[in-house]
DNA sequence: GTCATAATGAGAATCATTGTCAATTGCGGT
DNA sequence: ACCGCAATTGACAATGATTCTCATTATGAC
């Protein structure tokens, strides 16, 4: 069930860089967390970006979301063993881990019914936070 | 709150045959729609098949869903003036129309104890159909 | 039929993401 | 500390879905 061909990461320095970028918070872009390593001086690749991301995702260290546009958002997840969801703001990208009752049982028996198995689920909310609403009125 | 700027899509040769194929049901890529399209004698556009689709969803009468490849998925939608949302199958793409209780009032609740508006929710449930995982076995 | 203009199609352009591959480097073994 | 080598990196090419451009065509109101 777990991987016995779990290949061990080495901690490179450009590995430490990006999963020490991530500690400033919120959901960006690979290019984005790209951007911002490079001006924070490092000359870290934007594919190396998008490996380390991508792992961190994979081994559950990272959150990741689609926007509308296709853009795939990372940030680092302070809950990385429950799993959540998230409520984002569309505007500013603030996102919180949300909670949604019963939203796992319910999933399983719907899929149950329809006689499907291997169930998995996507759930986004998005919206428009408070600070940003208070802005928009002009 | 609606739009005083409706334009009517005219009736094209093109836009029929985009039609037609939707009875077909399932949901395809633009792509998929637009070879159907040739293969059944249309030498229609690709872009005219996107700029179709993408009318028609945001007219309500087609749903769209996005794959874990980001590729974006069309079908025509039987309940147009309801929202509601999917169940798909990871394998054979079949999907059915499911109600998922509460869904809009808990997120509504949740969005609302965060202090966020425009609340909009994005849902997928995928899995394996039965007939699929029959298969599967070997 | 006329006409304004929405719609089309071929291909170029975008843009996020992935692949290539030679050069680098972490790190286990010595 | 020193080797050795596979994992990792970075510059850049390649991909692949989607969008844009614009000259040409065709819809629908009058
Ligand atoms: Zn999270
Ligand atoms: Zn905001
Ligand atoms: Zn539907
Ligand atoms: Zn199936």
């Amino acid at each position: 069930m777990n991987d016995a061909t779990a290949p061990r990461p080495r901690m490179t320095k450009q590995r430490a860089a990006v999963l020490d970028a991530l500690d400033q918070g919120g959901f960006r872009s690979a290019q984005s967390w790209h951007d911002l390593l490079r001006h924070d001086g490092s000359n870290i690749g934007l594919a190396t970006v998008y490996r380390t991301l991508q792992a961190l995702s994979e081994s559950g260290d990272v959150d990741s979301v689609v926007t509308e546009g296709g853009e795939t958002l990372y940030r680092r997840c302070e809950t990385p063993e429950v799993h959540h969801h998230h409520l984002r703001c569309r505007v500013c990208g603030a996102a919180e881990d949300i909670d949604i009752p019963d939203l796992e049982e319910v999933s399983a028996r719907i899929g149950a019914e329809h006689g499907f198995i291997e169930l998995e689920h996507v759930v986004e909310l998005t919206g428009v936070c408070s600070s940003c609403a208070a802005k928009a009125q002009h």
